[in-house]
DNA sequence: GTACATTGTGGGTAGAAGTGGGGGAATGTG
DNA sequence: CACATTCCCCCACTTCTACCCACAATGTAC
């Protein structure tokens, strides 16, 4: 299992391609060296799944009946603004023009690893969360998450 | 098992043919590479099913009682409106008449790959449908649907 | 520091993809 | 049988994409 970290920020260029990261190259599963999937995330960012990882989140999507109305709207929605990309032969990923606009890309995006993914941000957008946030909110936020896969038994 | 991803919309011409995006293209298995059945959705969409998962469909079709008075209607009416359409030379499928206008397409079709199969949308009933469901609404049927199926992870 | 490899960035170009239309074969109708 | 209609094949054109080469900046080895 890979694990993504650190933040890189890239220049998109005018074909709108972005270097990927080297150091997240080096994380990368050998087996799904080059082909990801990219969709939107639930921030206002991309989300970018290396070939492996993302077949489990298709294993499950397949276990939902088609038949259903709630089955189908979510597979719908799911699916809907994924793509498949690869790596070019300078180690660049090609941004879908329609998930690069609805993320505010252009020009510049950044890199973050993000344990089995990797999100892809705009600056702008990502100051703009950031500043949402104080770093106190952020800490107090940080207990409780992680707290709560430990023994500690406060409530 | 094909997997349909994306969200392409086309340009439908006075014959009433649009291109098969060529990204979905390469996700058909190559043994029904041309073969599709197309057929009235369940919403105001059109289903596009590969002949090979067509297939699956029909073998659950088969399995309905003809002896009951649900499994005839169930029957009649889900194969009524399906017919077998090919990719021309230039990768474009014709839509039928009555099914496009049953659709509401005209113009522009929207392809959506959902796993499986492929919705083909007019542009208007995809707006009106994307409108009634809020994103926090759809966060929790995702939640939902998705947590239904979490529990198996050994393989 | 110098030499060399890797990484990040930009752009040219051949081929693919998307779009539109002409014309002949097949089909249907009076 | 004449005629209209539809379907399918072919051709033409524009746009986009993938692949190629180039080069500057950075990192690494010695």
């Amino acid at each position: 299992m890979p694990s993504f970290k650190g933040q890189y920020e890239h220049s998109v260029d005018s074909k709108g391609r972005v270097s990927f990261p080297a150091k997240l190259r080096k994380s990368l599963n050998p087996e799904a060296q080059e082909r990801f999937t990219i969709l939107r995330g639930l921030e206002p960012c991309l989300y970018l799944y290396p070939e492996d990882e993302w077949q489990k989140v298709e294993d499950q999507l397949s276990q939902i009946n088609s038949f259903t109305k709630e089955g189908r709207t979510v597979k719908r929605n799911f699916l809907r603004f994924a793509e498949d990309v690869s790596l070019d032969n300078q180690n660049r990923i090609p941004l879908p023009t329609q998930l690069a606009d609805w993320a505010g890309i252009d020009g510049k995006a950044i890199f973050i690893g993000s344990g089995e993914r990797i999100e892809v941000w705009s600056p702008e957008k990502l100051n703009a969360i950031d500043s949402g946030l104080s770093f106190e909110s952020y800490q107090e936020l940080f207990e409780r998450v992680m707290g709560d896969h430990d023994t500690n038994d406060e409530t």
